[in-house]
DNA sequence: AGCTCTTCCTGAAAGC
DNA sequence: TGCTTTCAGGAAGAGC
């Protein structure tokens, strides 16, 4: 599932191509995961994408419009589990699940698709009711001391805290799982039971996994392409997720899964070991 | 503050 | 073999 690697990937597809580009026709299939359609369909056509960047999940299409005047209109998509953005000719055959088609002025198309529709879109004017607002730190972005600040004496579990999009912005499950198995930290202990030194590891750990997940173009576990259909490779370097059953690549323990904030949640019991006698099965 | 449960949705996989 | 059930999961909301 797209998270901070997988929309970087794609948003840095779409800078290749888009800026610059207008919009001249939007058609919608299913829109019940669009805020309001109606606002898509009158405000995008005739509209110039100045840049497209990434906030955390979220690409974000800054536009110009000839009528907003001094409003700067933004396109939010968020691609959810199975959101796919694509570029491709217009008599490009029509992929099942297609449910936005955005028509530029160089006869290419932009188009969404997203068979569970967990995806979302919204139009956004600058800085009013944006779901942006509430975005944690990028982890990227972030210092070291900003990272362990923002973890330290949380009594919240550090897998909960780091899947959280209001304590840091793009981290899913995926990474979550593989940024704490390479910083030998189990998913289960409380933010505020680890000690500096932990959380300063956690930071190199998710930093260097994100960073590399990128280079490798992000996870290809179900439905992910990036905007020309391409898989990343990300998902071969995976140490614990989806890796139940079999052994640590460091220690040769079997890997385990449990359900930690609601997430199957995947560590090696001896690398990342529950301190006290507390333990939990899932 | 933080946890669990529910909802949204489809397709793959497991169960019978 | 073939139908039915279960499950995955990002995010938001409810209830505790």
């Amino acid at each position: 599932m797209p998270e901070l690697p997988e929309v970087e990937t794609v948003v840095r597809g779409l800078q290749k191509v888009l800026p610059g580009r207008r919009i001249v026709e939007v058609r919608l299939g299913k829109t019940d995961f669009i805020e309001d359609p109606a606002a898509l369909e009158s405000e995008l056509p005739g509209s110039r994408i100045a840049a497209v960047r990434r906030y955390g999940k979220f690409l974000v299409f800054d536009l110009e419009s000839p009528e907003a005047g001094s409003q700067k209109p933004a396109l939010l998509i968020h691609l959810g589990m199975t959101g796919q953005l694509i570029t491709c000719a217009p008599d490009a055959g029509i992929a099942p699940h297609t449910h936005a088609f955005f028509v530029l002025d160089d006869g290419r198309e932009l188009r969404y698709r997203d068979p569970r529709r967990f995806g979302n879109m919204q139009m956004v004017a600058e800085g009013n009711g944006s779901p942006l607002g509430s975005l944690g730190l990028d982890p990227l972005e972030a210092t070291e001391s900003e990272f362990v600040a923002q973890l330290r004496g949380r009594r919240a579990r550090i897998k909960a805290l780091l899947l959280d999009q209001s304590v840091l912005r793009g981290m899913g499950n995926i990474y979550t799982d593989e940024s704490l198995w390479r910083a030998r930290i189990n998913p289960m202990r409380l933010a505020s039971s680890l000690k500096e030194a932990d959380l300063r590891r956690l930071y190199r750990a998710v930093q260097s996994i994100l960073k590399e997940a990128i280079r490798l173009r992000g996870s290809s576990i179900s439905d992910y392409v990036d905007c020309s259909g391409q898989r990343g490779e990300f998902q071969l370097k995976h140490r614990v997720y989806q890796r139940e059953g079999k052994k640590c690549v460091r220690c040769k323990t079997l890997i385990r899964c449990v359900i930690v904030a609601g997430r199957s949640s995947h560590f090696c019991p001896h690398c990342q070991p529950i301190p006290r006698a507390r333990r939990r099965k899932g």
